[in-house]
DNA sequence: AGTGGGTACTAACCAACGGGAAGTATGCCG
DNA sequence: CGGCATACTTCCCGTTGGTTAGTACCCACT
């Protein structure tokens, strides 16, 4: 019983290689804080350093500066640094973060969706 | 410009909340290996301990038993162990694993697709 | 004139988590 | 009787992430 299978015909010998260039880009994207950075600025709108903070709560600003540093080196966020005084820099989501969003944005409905009731399992085994 | 904005309508105040439980859901699903055995399932053929060595490739044994125990606490995952000897372990999605992997399904292709371009972006910047 | 505060980071230290290699239980087969 | 095969568990250590503090800059207030 099959739910959907591009997968497998990209992967013939259904092996996830560990040299594939696309665990990088998972480690990345998929982090605690990558992903929620991204989800942050999932709805197109550019936001400030501070604002960041606030959505994606509990993020150190260590792991803020870190996470935001590699989704722009990746191409995911656009960062615009404005040189006025008090400093001004704005993040927002390229093309390409854009699209990557549109994909992450079901899956987390999802896991909202169900995260108590899967905890509730997890509670009681 | 917005993409799609069923999260923004269930988090009103935009904000990822520190105590919510889908930050431990998330942790477990998204992490390195987690992913990586649930798309390893994701064609609903039940698989042996062994064999999902192979496919998620580099992954040692104690986070293969650790990514599995967690799975199979939350739900995902089906544990069928029979009492012959050699020991005979299947490891299976449940329905809950199934519509998990058929949401993380897109956004691995997307991955795999991508990921030679990021990575280029990322090594020239 | 000085001092405190807000913004966007960086640096140093430390605990915790992940990875590697070896050990364990059980029975069959040579 | 000893090695092998499967499915794990245990120990040790390095890397990673978290916490706290510090930096640069200028403005506003006293």
């Amino acid at each position: 019983m099959k739910v959907s299978t591009p997968l497998a015909e990209r992967f013939p010998d259904a092996v996830f290689a560990a040299g594939c260039p696309s665990r990088t880009v998972l480690d990345h994207v998929m982090s605690k804080w990558g992903l929620l950075v991204l989800l942050s600025l999932g709805d197109g709108e550019p936001l400030r350093w501070s604002e960041l903070r606030r959505r994606a709560e509990g993020v150190s600003e260590k792991m803020l500066a870190q996470t935001l540093r590699t989704l722009v080196a990746d191409g995911f966020v656009l960062r615009d640094a404005r040189p006025v005084v008090p400093p001004h820099v704005e993040y927002s989501l390229t093309p390409r973060g854009l699209e990557l969003a549109a994909l992450l944005n079901p899956l987390m409905v999802w896991v909202v969706d169900n995260a108590p009731e899967i905890l509730e399992d997890a509670a009681s085994a």
